[in-house]
DNA sequence: GGGAATGCGTTTTTT
DNA sequence: ACGCATTCCC
């Protein structure tokens, strides 16, 4: 009885990877995946295309070990995102059984962080170390930077987040500081002695608040692996397979602790695509893929290029956009799905209409049959999207934002979870320095003072209440931080215990420092429900910094709905695929973005933006930009589109200006009622 | 005068 | 939401 409803639930989910009885899983796969699905031991790269099965050749891989015998326990799955991991693992799960799901799967910073819970004593730091995010870095070497600065510098110092950015790049990316100044900032090279003073302060810092930042994790795991060759050969014995997807954008460091775990048994996967390399600002390179072979010499090299997603149409402008690329790809996608419609390249007044244009198009595809989980919006930089996020919200459309400043980087979240990473680790000053600016008449400087006495004091929170700052306007809430502190302290509480503790007196305290307050106590109700996932303080305080949730915004009102468009950056985006796919804002300064350092990833980040959509592709164009004083200026074309040879032909322009009452739609589809007066009234009256 | 609060203009991508 | 400049307060 069990394995017919298991089968059934198998055939609803996931129908073409379920047929067939477990004997001929391969059946399901083509040569090239099929040779690299059944490799079971020694050393293999898999160069994959854009949507040519890339994913599914990993999950049979798991699928083959599993069901040949291999443990679960000792394979390692390293992905871009926990979301990939957990979807790779429950399909290889629906292929065999439940014992894929014993398998180690997640992202090298939460695996770093899993080692690195059991083995920080053989590196000096505590096993209740606490991670930093980036912007914490940015307070810490702010800090550190204002007692070097003292001597009033003639000359412009680099400001705290270029510092951290710097010490970053020189670990991502295995340059000396000296070099990344040459090349990138030679303004400051007259400085290097101070930034280099700084970094090991920080360094140092760190090390002493028992704190790890990003980099640290990567970094340390490294450590531990060369000078504990013990640890490393047990966890070799443990780890027996090792497989990284997305192999193109991870960097030499990730690369270096890959490689070591591989080193005893030489069991090792990676995947990747050279041309949807995008991610080179935090160090990755696609040279990690071109010197695997070099690496393990004895390792074989399989190529797949047939696309099973995408229409011709779509992949033709996708190779075209590619031939374009400095360097020369050995591969060429082709595919055989029917479909013949090209993409559409479409021109509207401006902001606003492009808005119109997509929840116009959006709806039409509904009526249709096109579901809102088959369509997404997608955007060079998350700020992109704010218009048409007002159109959606007006036409009760409902949407999940990816990528952007995320929940867990929102502020009040990031409050409370300072609050409760003091009573984990008390001796961190970055959150001391952060919870005590909440209150008002404490500043920067003050805060910094007081968490630095903290510190001094081994983290005793009776500093708070010192002689020092009596009489202090400030002393009174200094006071009930104290007894907060003190209560979270408590071993007996558990985790939601605490969090109910922190709320309570967070809520209390917020209520002067943003407008907003009530609807940012709806996001800490949310953290409630998160943490009630979790057994302890220290997992959910991991967790929420290396794995965090991973949507930014929902619209409230239909929050809900299991039925929603996807609004996200191309980066969030990769990975993943639509039927219909909008590509906001094909302008110069926009997409490539003004800033660009690398024009050769902008073309990339196009190219994984086209090879998003199976079947319909809207590129759209606002003719002017809203620019500066909201003032109009003439939106340039994106000179991605201007290089592409015969880009006219290879796609279909469409005009939409307003007053245009019939649409041309994909399909011919046309308005029922007309949007266009309801967002009139919406106008005049507002959201509310 | 040091430091906090307030107002204004701008906005790359992320573990 | 954040950096930056200006204003305001102790």
């Amino acid at each position: 009885m069990a394995r017919v409803d298991k089968v059934e639930v198998m055939s609803e989910h996931a129908p073409p990877e379920a047929v067939g009885s477990k004997h001929d899983l391969m059946d399901d796969l083509n040569p090239a995946q099929r040779t690299a699905a059944t490799a079971t031991t020694g050393a293999h790269l898999v160069i994959a295309g854009a949507g040519s099965g890339k994913t599914r050749t990993l999950v049979y891989r798991v699928a083959h070990l599993v069901h040949g015998g291999v443990a679960p326990e000792s394979i390692l799955l390293l992905t871009f995102t926990r979301r990939a991991a957990q979807e790779m693992l429950r399909r290889a799960a629906q292929l065999v059984d439940e014992r894929c799901r014993r398998v180690t799967g997640g992202t090298y910073h939460s695996f770093a962080n899993s080692v690195l819970r059991r083995h920080a004593q053989l590196l000096g730091y505590g096993p209740s170390f606490t991670i930093i995010d980036r912007s914490d870095a940015v307070d810490l070497v702010g800090m550190l930077r204002s007692a070097e600065d003292n001597a009033s510098r003639q000359r412009r110092f680099p400001r705290a987040d270029t510092l951290v950015n710097l010490y970053s790049k020189r670990i991502n990316t295995h340059r000396s500081l000296k070099e990344i100044l040459e090349e990138e900032m030679p303004q400051f090279l007259d400085d290097l002695a101070a930034i280099e003073k700084i970094e090991k302060a920080y360094a140092r810092r760190k090390l002493e608040q028992n704190t790890m930042d990003y980099d640290d994790l990567l970094v340390q795991l490294r450590r531990l692996l060369i000078e504990h060759p013990g640890v490393r050969k047990k966890l070799a014995a443990t780890f027996r397979y090792i497989m990284v997807d997305e192999y193109q954008d991870t960097n030499r460091l990730q690369a270096h602790i890959a490689a070591l775990l591989a080193a005893d048994h030489g069991n090792i996967m990676v995947v990747g695509d050279d041309a949807q390399s995008i991610y080179s600002f935090r160090g990755a390179s696609f040279r990690n893929i071109i010197d695997f072979p070099k690496l393990f010499p004895e390792s074989r090299t399989t190529l797949l290029e047939q696309n099973y997603r995408s229409t011709p149409p779509i992949l033709e402008l996708a190779n075209r956009v590619l031939e374009k690329a400095r360097e020369k790809f050995s591969k060429r996608l082709f595919s055989h799905l029917e479909g013949s419609q090209k993409p559409f390249f479409v021109r509207t007044t401006d902001d606003p209409t492009q808005a119109r244009f997509v929840c116009d198009t959006i709806l039409a595809l509904r009526e249709d049959g096109v579901p809102l989980s088959e369509m997404a919006v997608l955007s060079r930089a998350a700020w992109h999207s704010n218009v048409l996020e007002l159109e959606l919200g007006n036409r009760n459309i409902p949407f999940r934002k990816f990528g952007g400043i995320r929940f867990v980087e929102s502020a009040h979240i990031k409050d409370v979870s300072a609050l409760l990473k003091i009573s984990l680790n008390p001796i961190e000053v970055a959150s001391w320095f952060r919870v005590l600016q909440l209150f008002e008449g404490i500043g920067p400087k003050i805060a910094q003072r007081i968490a630095q006495d903290v510190v001094e004091e081994d983290g005793d929170p009776a500093v708070l209440v010192s002689t020092k700052l009596e009489g202090r306007r400030y002393a009174g809430q200094l006071a009930a931080l104290y007894k907060v502190i003190s209560q979270l302290r408590d071993e007996k509480l558990d985790l939601s215990q605490k969090l109910e503790l922190a709320l309570k007196a967070y809520k209390t305290w917020m209520i002067h420092k943003y407008d907003d307050a009530v609807r940012r106590q709806q996001d800490l109700q949310a953290l409630a429900v998160v943490a009630k996932r979790y057994e302890d303080l220290e997992a959910f305080l991991s967790d929420l910094a290396i794995d965090p949730p991973d949507f930014v915004h929902t619209d409230p009102h239909e929050d809900s709905e299991d039925e929603w468009l996807t609004v996200s950056t191309v980066h969030s985006g990769k990975g993943l695929e639509w039927q219909a796919v909008f590509v906001l804002h094909m302008n110069a300064g926009r997409f490539p973005t003004f800033n660009a350092s690398d024009y050769e990833e902008e073309r990339r980040l196009f190219y994984v933006a086209i090879t998003r959509s199976k079947r319909l592709l809207y590129l759209l164009k606002p003719e002017e930009l809203t620019g500066r004083g909201g003032f109009y200026e003439i939106g340039e074309i994106s000179p991605l589109i201007a290089e592409v040879d015969g880009f006219a032909e290879l796609t279909e322009e469409v005009v939409f200006a307003p007053g245009d009452s019939d649409l041309e739609l994909a399909d011919g589809a046309s308005e029922s009622s007309d949007p266009a007066s309801l967002q009139r009234i919406l106008d005049y009256f507002g959201d509310n």
